[in-house]
DNA sequence: TATAGTAATGCAAACGTTTGCACACGCAAG
DNA sequence: CTTGCGTGTGCAAACGTTTGCATTACTATA
């Protein structure tokens, strides 16, 4: 129905090719039949069919993007700066979520590979780099935070993690709680080890009713809340998973007449832009999105056009002191 | 590079039309060529290409999305009910962000158009309908608030708005002041019609100052009020253009010392997940978020199937009374 | 004037599918 | 033994582009 490369060429008494030439810029043309043509084709709405254009051609210039959820804004924002790299390269953007699900991170890849796109980058992959690799059918993949893959872009969480345990600490807290994701992935490990560690360097006994189970999202830090509150010796601080989690946590604690940071401090991780806007404001871990999102595109346009030896990348979180942490009343 | 129906088809000693009628389900074949055939796809890892097959069944199963803002959650949860729909329907999705600029939509348009998709769905368009009628290139479109147009679903704005005055008003509040997206759009002046005719209806006068644009965004919320606080005589109640912008209002006024809502009460509009989880929880104006994507994709599928007679739908929005709001002191 | 070289254009093949049509085969009915 | 029909398969065209090669027309040089 819509029209084609040969339509206009009729119209124009000139053959598909020198058409096509002229909407391309290529240099074996008339500056005269390139402009009438350009200008033709304009008036006529011609738009060209990206699917003959890739079969054709046997590429394409699309890239998909797999979030593990859209309703972490963490994710979402990721996409602004991929987009920012993307666009910029003049690559288009398939973007998709698989709302934690790692059947739908499978279905999503085979359905990126019919779609033979450029290249794919994912973040917060539920898949585990071995199926990655030996899935890897021939396109380019880079993965945001799962720095055990060869291609990927990941803030350090373990330097993240001991940061903000090393600020508690300082602050004069001993019993800090944790609440996790609640999924055994790398990017909960190691706030787990960084949460560790910092306690078994300054002689703290860790107490394992105090690392409660979340679920990334605010539910899971309102539950975590339940638990911790019930416990016969109450944390003076939560370390959270993430911003969401501090938002459910902090929201629970407040709504059990528990003052934060008074009775409670409580430390994020990402630094969402809600972490700003919270009453109170949150103290947390900003892991440093835009670059995440942009370094990443950068990596996979280099695998794009070279098949090139870029190897894996740390970023470095940064600690943001705002108003949901006090000092220890003892 | 990637494997094709030809090498399938060799390898399985069958012309490449029995490969693609046993990958298809076709009626015309063997139960127990067609079994072989799939088997030995699959373990060759093989995947047709989508291009080649668009093109020449001339559609696709795919459908464009683009929303106004990833940055607001409101866009964000739309898509998993356009996602739902979309899915158990077949159809992919292919879902962008023109952050909320106009000629960045006008791009996408034709981006969607190269791609050649089934139709589109926009949520927060700010093409006016006529180019839309006049650009409209024989793919279905379907706007998502955007009442004016043909094929849309809406919530009603005009009755939200109300809804909200009427409750303020009714909490004996006279000052009420509006923070406005700043866009002349119809999703804006609907909402400040409300906020005329309510206050019109109880004899309550009409102070300009009181109207102060926003972005639509958390910062237009906290500039507001910074210019509302200078106000000779305050306002008692403030009234949000949606619930980002009532976010960044109530932490500016928590900021300067006005407690929320003992000293001023807060509207906003949409009920978006932090709604709820805010201190204090915000009371506001529910938008049928699942409903409005899942029918607008419902609509554009019927569109899509027999260019059906669908008109445009209104969807009733709903006041959820949550922490924010108090009677007015006098 | 003949010849080589260059610039602009057209021809036709190719990309990987789907699908209408023709064909071959086996079998039942006349 | 034909005829007809149904079932399974293959052939080839088509979808809308791009691009290597051939062709044409012109210009400049010898």
């Amino acid at each position: 129905m819509p029209i084609t490369i040969k339509d206009v060429a009729k119209k124009a008494n000139v053959s598909p090719s020198t058409v096509s030439r002229a909407l391309n810029d290529h240099p074996r043309i008339s500056t005269e039949t390139k402009k009438q043509v350009q200008e033709l084709a304009k008036s006529m709405g011609y738009v060209p069919s990206q699917a003959a254009r890739n079969l054709v051609t046997q590429r394409s210039a699309t890239i998909g993007v797999a979030v593990a959820d859209y309703l972490d804004p963490f994710y979402v924002s990721l996409l602004a700066s991929i987009e920012d790299v993307a666009l910029a390269n003049n690559y288009d953007l398939f973007v998709s979520s698989f709302y934690r699900d790692r059947r739908r991170e499978e279905k999503l890849f085979d359905s990126f590979y019919e779609k033979r796109l450029a290249g794919i980058i994912v973040a917060g992959s539920l898949i585990d780099e071995g199926y990655l690799s030996q899935e890897n059918r021939s396109v380019p993949v880079v993965l945001i935070n799962c720095f055990s893959y060869p291609f990927s872009v990941s803030a350090d969480k373990l330097a993240g993690a001991k940061m903000a345990m090393e600020y508690l600490v300082g602050l004069g807290h001993h019993r800090i709680a944790y609440v996790s994701q609640g999924k055994p992935l790398n990017t909960e490990l190691l706030r787990l080890q960084g949460y560790r560690s910092v306690l078994r360097k300054h002689d703290i006994p860790i107490d394992d009713s105090l690392i409660v189970p979340g679920d990334g999202g605010v539910i899971g830090g309102i539950k975590a809340v339940s638990r911790l509150l019930d416990l016969p010796e109450k944390p003076s601080a939560i370390f959270c998973f993430n911003d969401m989690t501090a938002i459910g946590v902090m929201n629970a604690l407040q709504k059990r007449g528990c003052q934060v940071p008074r009775d409670c401090s409580v430390v994020g991780f990402d630094d969402l832009e809600i972490a700003t806007y919270y009453h109170p404001s949150l103290t947390t871990i900003r892991q440093p999105i835009y670059r995440l999102g942009y370094r990443a595109t950068e990596m996979l346009l280099d695998l794009i056009r070279s098949d090139g030896e870029v190897g894996s990348e740390i970023l470095e979180p940064e600690l943001i002191v705002r108003d949901s942490t006090a000092r220890a009343q003892d």
